[in-house]
DNA sequence: GTTCCTGCAAAATTTTTGCATCAGT
DNA sequence: ACTGATGCAAAAATTTTGCAGGAAC
Protein backbone atom coordinates (compact mmCIF):
# COMPACT_ATOMS: atom_id res chain seq x y z
CA UNK A 1 0.00 0.00 0.00
CA UNK A 2 0.89 3.62 -0.49
CA UNK A 3 1.12 4.48 3.24
CA UNK A 4 3.94 2.29 3.97
CA UNK A 5 5.17 3.68 0.78
CA UNK A 6 4.59 7.39 2.28
CA UNK A 7 6.76 6.99 5.41
CA UNK A 8 9.08 4.93 4.25
CA UNK A 9 10.22 6.85 1.84
CA UNK A 10 10.12 10.14 4.32
CA UNK A 11 12.16 8.73 6.37
CA UNK A 12 14.91 7.76 4.25
CA UNK A 13 14.41 11.18 2.62
CA UNK A 14 15.87 12.48 5.98
CA UNK A 15 18.07 10.70 6.12
CA UNK A 16 19.67 11.26 2.98
CA UNK A 17 19.62 15.05 3.73
CA UNK A 18 21.76 14.09 7.11
CA UNK A 19 19.14 14.49 9.20
CA UNK A 20 18.31 11.78 12.40
CA UNK A 21 15.61 9.66 12.54
CA UNK A 22 14.69 10.26 16.71
CA UNK A 23 12.02 8.37 18.39
CA UNK A 24 9.56 11.35 18.00
CA UNK A 25 10.45 11.98 14.22
CA UNK A 26 9.80 8.13 13.10
CA UNK A 27 7.11 8.09 15.61
CA UNK A 28 5.31 10.90 13.61
CA UNK A 29 6.18 9.94 10.31
CA UNK A 30 4.61 6.71 10.57
CA UNK A 31 1.37 8.22 11.99
CA UNK A 32 0.77 10.59 9.61
CA UNK A 33 1.48 7.91 7.02
CA UNK A 34 -1.38 5.55 8.83
CA UNK A 35 -3.90 8.44 7.93
CA UNK A 36 -5.32 9.08 4.70
CA UNK A 37 -7.10 12.29 5.52
CA UNK A 38 -5.57 15.30 7.25
CA UNK A 39 -4.94 15.58 10.89
CA UNK A 40 -4.64 18.44 13.77
CA UNK A 41 -1.24 18.24 15.49
CA UNK A 42 -3.28 17.69 18.38
CA UNK A 43 -4.84 14.73 16.90
CA UNK A 44 -1.14 13.72 15.79
CA UNK A 45 -0.25 13.66 19.50
CA UNK A 46 -2.83 12.06 21.16
CA UNK A 47 -2.62 9.35 18.22
CA UNK A 48 1.67 9.02 18.91
CA UNK A 49 0.59 9.23 22.79
CA UNK A 50 -1.47 6.65 22.63
CA UNK A 51 0.66 3.78 20.63
CA UNK A 52 4.00 4.65 20.81
CA UNK A 53 5.52 7.27 23.53
CA UNK A 54 5.21 10.53 25.07
CA UNK A 55 5.94 13.24 22.54
CA UNK A 56 6.56 16.98 23.42
CA UNK A 57 3.33 19.49 21.48
CA UNK A 58 6.72 21.75 20.32
CA UNK A 59 8.41 18.29 18.82
CA UNK A 60 4.80 17.46 16.81
CA UNK A 61 5.03 21.06 15.65
CA UNK A 62 9.32 21.03 14.61
CA UNK A 63 9.04 18.07 13.17
CA UNK A 64 5.65 19.11 11.06
CA UNK A 65 7.26 21.98 10.12
CA UNK A 66 10.64 20.23 9.09
CA UNK A 67 8.00 17.97 6.89
CA UNK A 68 6.21 20.87 4.86
CA UNK A 69 9.95 22.39 4.32
CA UNK A 70 11.02 19.56 2.69
CA UNK A 71 7.67 18.57 0.77
CA UNK A 72 6.49 15.53 2.04
CA UNK A 73 3.71 17.20 3.71
CA UNK A 74 1.14 19.71 3.06
CA UNK A 75 -0.34 22.40 5.69
CA UNK A 76 -4.30 22.98 5.15
CA UNK A 77 -6.53 24.76 6.75
CA UNK A 78 -10.23 24.28 6.16
CA UNK A 79 -12.27 26.80 7.94
CA UNK A 80 -11.77 25.86 11.74
CA UNK A 81 -8.93 28.08 12.36
CA UNK A 82 -6.66 25.18 13.05
CA UNK A 83 -3.81 24.22 10.69
CA UNK A 84 -4.54 20.25 9.09
CA UNK A 85 -1.47 18.13 7.92
CA UNK A 86 -1.50 15.46 5.20
CA UNK A 87 1.03 13.64 3.75
CA UNK A 88 1.59 14.56 0.31
CA UNK A 89 1.27 11.24 -2.14
CA UNK A 90 3.73 11.61 -5.11
CA UNK A 91 1.94 9.36 -7.41
CA UNK A 92 -1.66 9.63 -7.39
CA UNK A 93 -3.69 10.12 -4.53
CA UNK A 94 -4.50 13.65 -5.17
CA UNK A 95 -7.26 14.86 -3.24
CA UNK A 96 -9.43 17.94 -2.04
CA UNK A 97 -12.06 18.48 1.14
CA UNK A 98 -15.32 18.68 1.88
CA UNK A 99 -16.35 20.47 4.85
CA UNK A 100 -19.13 20.16 6.37
CA UNK A 101 -19.77 23.54 8.01
CA UNK A 102 -22.81 22.20 10.25
CA UNK A 103 -21.28 19.07 11.91
CA UNK A 104 -18.04 19.90 11.15
CA UNK A 105 -16.89 16.83 9.13
CA UNK A 106 -14.43 16.78 6.73
CA UNK A 107 -14.50 14.26 3.79
CA UNK A 108 -11.64 14.09 0.73
CA UNK A 109 -12.78 14.05 -2.84
CA UNK A 110 -10.60 13.83 -6.49
CA UNK A 111 -12.09 14.65 -9.78
CA UNK A 112 -10.15 14.87 -12.68
CA UNK A 113 -12.07 17.47 -14.89
CA UNK A 114 -11.15 19.60 -11.52
CA UNK A 115 -7.40 18.57 -11.53
CA UNK A 116 -7.21 19.20 -15.09
CA UNK A 117 -8.69 22.89 -15.00
CA UNK A 118 -6.40 23.93 -12.12
CA UNK A 119 -3.39 22.95 -14.40
CA UNK A 120 -4.23 24.80 -17.03
CA UNK A 121 -4.86 28.07 -14.71
CA UNK A 122 -1.76 27.29 -12.95
CA UNK A 123 0.00 27.84 -16.66
CA UNK A 124 -1.92 30.87 -17.53
CA UNK A 125 -0.83 32.19 -13.95
CA UNK A 126 2.69 33.40 -14.42
CA UNK A 127 3.48 31.45 -11.13
CA UNK A 128 5.75 28.67 -11.07
CA UNK A 129 3.25 26.81 -8.74
CA UNK A 130 3.76 24.24 -6.40
CA UNK A 131 0.91 23.25 -4.96
CA UNK A 132 -3.05 24.10 -4.61
CA UNK A 133 -5.69 23.83 -2.48
CA UNK A 134 -9.63 23.18 -3.27
CA UNK A 135 -11.98 22.99 -0.32
CA UNK A 136 -15.87 23.04 -0.70
CA UNK A 137 -18.11 24.28 2.06
CA UNK A 138 -21.92 23.68 2.78
CA UNK A 139 -24.16 21.00 4.41
CA UNK A 140 -23.40 17.28 4.45
CA UNK A 141 -26.21 14.93 3.17
CA UNK A 142 -26.98 14.10 6.78
CA UNK A 143 -27.37 17.72 7.58
CA UNK A 144 -28.80 19.24 4.45
CA UNK B 1 -19.50 50.54 -9.37
CA UNK B 2 -20.45 47.32 -7.56
CA UNK B 3 -18.08 48.09 -4.29
CA UNK B 4 -20.40 50.86 -3.19
CA UNK B 5 -23.21 48.97 -4.21
CA UNK B 6 -22.49 46.04 -1.52
CA UNK B 7 -21.74 48.16 1.26
CA UNK B 8 -25.00 50.13 0.52
CA UNK B 9 -26.77 46.32 0.02
CA UNK B 10 -24.77 45.04 3.52
CA UNK B 11 -26.15 47.86 5.70
CA UNK B 12 -29.72 48.21 4.50
CA UNK B 13 -29.49 44.47 4.51
CA UNK B 14 -28.90 44.47 8.03
CA UNK B 15 -31.29 47.00 8.96
CA UNK B 16 -33.96 44.70 7.13
CA UNK B 17 -33.31 42.16 9.72
CA UNK B 18 -33.84 44.84 12.61
CA UNK B 19 -30.40 44.83 13.31
CA UNK B 20 -28.96 48.36 14.27
CA UNK B 21 -26.29 50.61 11.88
CA UNK B 22 -23.92 51.98 14.87
CA UNK B 23 -20.66 53.74 13.88
CA UNK B 24 -18.06 51.37 13.97
CA UNK B 25 -20.67 48.56 12.02
CA UNK B 26 -21.24 51.02 9.48
CA UNK B 27 -17.25 51.69 8.90
CA UNK B 28 -16.23 48.31 9.26
CA UNK B 29 -18.52 47.52 6.11
CA UNK B 30 -17.97 50.53 3.76
CA UNK B 31 -13.91 49.92 4.36
CA UNK B 32 -14.56 46.27 3.24
CA UNK B 33 -16.87 47.40 0.32
CA UNK B 34 -13.80 49.62 -0.81
CA UNK B 35 -11.36 47.02 -1.18
CA UNK B 36 -11.13 44.62 -4.12
CA UNK B 37 -9.51 41.53 -2.25
CA UNK B 38 -9.17 40.15 0.95
CA UNK B 39 -7.87 42.19 4.19
CA UNK B 40 -7.06 40.55 7.64
CA UNK B 41 -9.03 41.75 10.78
CA UNK B 42 -5.54 44.07 11.81
CA UNK B 43 -5.50 45.74 8.40
CA UNK B 44 -9.27 46.47 8.34
CA UNK B 45 -9.06 47.41 11.98
CA UNK B 46 -5.72 50.14 10.86
CA UNK B 47 -7.52 51.21 8.19
CA UNK B 48 -10.57 52.22 9.91
CA UNK B 49 -9.17 53.81 12.82
CA UNK B 50 -6.91 56.12 10.21
CA UNK B 51 -9.77 57.51 8.71
CA UNK B 52 -12.87 57.16 10.63
CA UNK B 53 -12.55 56.40 14.32
CA UNK B 54 -11.33 54.64 17.26
CA UNK B 55 -12.73 50.82 17.21
CA UNK B 56 -12.33 48.00 18.99
CA UNK B 57 -10.13 45.04 17.73
CA UNK B 58 -13.01 43.23 19.44
CA UNK B 59 -15.46 44.81 17.80
CA UNK B 60 -14.13 43.94 14.28
CA UNK B 61 -14.27 40.34 14.90
CA UNK B 62 -17.42 40.73 16.08
CA UNK B 63 -18.82 42.48 13.36
CA UNK B 64 -17.14 40.01 10.47
CA UNK B 65 -18.48 37.23 12.42
CA UNK B 66 -21.97 38.90 12.06
CA UNK B 67 -21.52 39.42 8.03
CA UNK B 68 -19.85 35.93 7.43
CA UNK B 69 -22.78 34.68 9.64
CA UNK B 70 -25.23 36.68 7.14
CA UNK B 71 -23.65 35.56 3.75
CA UNK B 72 -22.18 39.02 3.10
CA UNK B 73 -18.67 38.16 3.92
CA UNK B 74 -16.16 35.02 2.76
CA UNK B 75 -13.43 34.45 5.61
CA UNK B 76 -10.67 32.71 4.09
CA UNK B 77 -7.33 31.49 5.38
CA UNK B 78 -4.00 31.88 2.71
CA UNK B 79 -1.65 29.85 4.26
CA UNK B 80 -0.08 32.50 6.90
CA UNK B 81 -2.35 31.74 9.72
CA UNK B 82 -4.10 34.61 10.03
CA UNK B 83 -7.98 34.96 8.63
CA UNK B 84 -8.72 37.25 5.80
CA UNK B 85 -12.35 38.75 4.96
CA UNK B 86 -13.97 39.58 1.59
CA UNK B 87 -17.35 40.67 0.55
CA UNK B 88 -18.98 38.24 -1.28
CA UNK B 89 -20.62 39.70 -4.39
CA UNK B 90 -23.59 38.63 -5.40
CA UNK B 91 -23.14 39.35 -9.36
CA UNK B 92 -19.74 38.28 -10.72
CA UNK B 93 -16.53 38.99 -9.28
CA UNK B 94 -15.72 35.59 -7.96
CA UNK B 95 -12.43 34.81 -7.90
CA UNK B 96 -9.68 32.66 -6.23
CA UNK B 97 -5.90 33.60 -4.58
CA UNK B 98 -2.84 33.20 -5.95
CA UNK B 99 -0.31 33.42 -3.11
CA UNK B 100 3.61 34.25 -3.28
CA UNK B 101 5.16 31.60 -0.79
CA UNK B 102 8.56 33.66 -1.22
CA UNK B 103 7.30 37.06 -0.92
CA UNK B 104 3.98 36.67 0.79
CA UNK B 105 2.11 38.18 -2.20
CA UNK B 106 -1.45 37.57 -3.40
CA UNK B 107 -3.61 37.99 -6.26
CA UNK B 108 -6.87 37.06 -7.10
CA UNK B 109 -7.60 35.87 -10.28
CA UNK B 110 -10.41 34.43 -11.74
CA UNK B 111 -11.31 31.60 -14.56
CA UNK B 112 -14.30 30.47 -15.70
CA UNK B 113 -13.24 26.66 -17.11
CA UNK B 114 -12.28 26.52 -13.15
CA UNK B 115 -15.84 27.59 -12.30
CA UNK B 116 -17.23 25.41 -14.18
CA UNK B 117 -15.24 22.51 -13.54
CA UNK B 118 -15.99 23.26 -9.61
CA UNK B 119 -19.49 23.52 -10.54
CA UNK B 120 -19.30 20.05 -11.61
CA UNK B 121 -17.85 19.17 -9.06
CA UNK B 122 -20.26 20.24 -6.45
CA UNK B 123 -22.96 18.89 -8.62
CA UNK B 124 -22.18 15.30 -7.65
CA UNK B 125 -20.79 15.49 -4.24
CA UNK B 126 -23.84 14.92 -2.34
CA UNK B 127 -23.34 18.57 -0.26
CA UNK B 128 -25.50 20.98 -0.14
CA UNK B 129 -22.45 23.74 -0.97
CA UNK B 130 -22.36 26.94 -0.21
CA UNK B 131 -18.97 28.27 -0.94
CA UNK B 132 -15.83 26.90 -2.44
CA UNK B 133 -11.91 28.15 -2.09
CA UNK B 134 -9.31 27.78 -4.23
CA UNK B 135 -5.60 28.63 -3.67
CA UNK B 136 -2.55 28.40 -5.27
CA UNK B 137 0.71 28.45 -3.91
CA UNK B 138 3.86 28.81 -5.68
CA UNK B 139 6.47 31.19 -6.49
CA UNK B 140 5.44 34.50 -8.22
CA UNK B 141 6.81 36.04 -11.46
CA UNK B 142 9.63 38.21 -9.35
CA UNK B 143 10.35 35.29 -7.30
CA UNK B 144 10.51 32.15 -9.47
C1' DG C 1 -36.47 54.65 27.69
C1' DT C 2 -35.11 50.25 26.21
C1' DT C 3 -32.22 47.31 23.90
C1' DC C 4 -28.51 46.55 21.26
C1' DC C 5 -23.77 48.02 20.13
C1' DT C 6 -19.12 49.25 21.32
C1' DG C 7 -14.49 49.73 23.41
C1' DC C 8 -11.44 48.16 26.79
C1' DA C 9 -9.35 44.62 29.24
C1' DA C 10 -8.90 39.95 30.39
C1' DA C 11 -9.15 35.14 28.88
C1' DA C 12 -8.73 31.32 25.78
C1' DT C 13 -6.64 28.87 22.07
C1' DT C 14 -3.10 27.61 19.05
C1' DT C 15 1.60 27.85 17.67
C1' DT C 16 6.50 29.13 18.47
C1' DT C 17 10.74 29.68 21.10
C1' DG C 18 14.37 28.89 24.93
C1' DC C 19 16.89 25.76 27.25
C1' DA C 20 18.77 21.81 29.53
C1' DT C 21 18.94 16.99 28.70
C1' DC C 22 18.98 12.96 25.95
C1' DA C 23 19.76 10.06 21.85
C1' DG C 24 21.55 8.98 17.15
C1' DT C 25 25.40 8.61 14.36
C1' DA D 1 32.12 12.19 21.85
C1' DC D 2 29.65 15.50 19.06
C1' DT D 3 25.85 17.39 17.27
C1' DG D 4 21.33 17.39 16.45
C1' DA D 5 16.70 16.08 18.46
C1' DT D 6 13.39 16.19 22.21
C1' DG D 7 10.36 17.37 26.17
C1' DC D 8 8.97 20.75 29.28
C1' DA D 9 7.75 25.24 30.31
C1' DA D 10 7.26 29.88 29.10
C1' DA D 11 6.20 33.24 25.48
C1' DA D 12 3.93 35.03 21.44
C1' DA D 13 0.26 35.78 18.34
C1' DT D 14 -4.43 35.75 17.17
C1' DT D 15 -9.19 35.42 18.28
C1' DT D 16 -13.03 35.31 21.70
C1' DT D 17 -15.55 36.65 25.83
C1' DG D 18 -17.16 39.68 29.93
C1' DC D 19 -18.71 43.82 31.22
C1' DA D 20 -19.93 48.62 31.87
C1' DG D 21 -20.98 52.75 29.41
C1' DG D 22 -22.89 54.78 25.23
C1' DA D 23 -25.65 55.08 20.98
C1' DA D 24 -29.50 53.77 17.84
C1' DC D 25 -34.12 53.28 17.37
Amino acid sequence: MSETTWAEATLSGLLAKGLRQGGARRAIVEALGEQNCCLTAQELLDQVRASERNVGIASVYRILDLLVGEGYVQKIELGSGVWRYEPIQPGGDHHHHLVCDSCGKVEPFEDNGLERALGRVEQNSGYDVSLHDVVLHGACEDCR
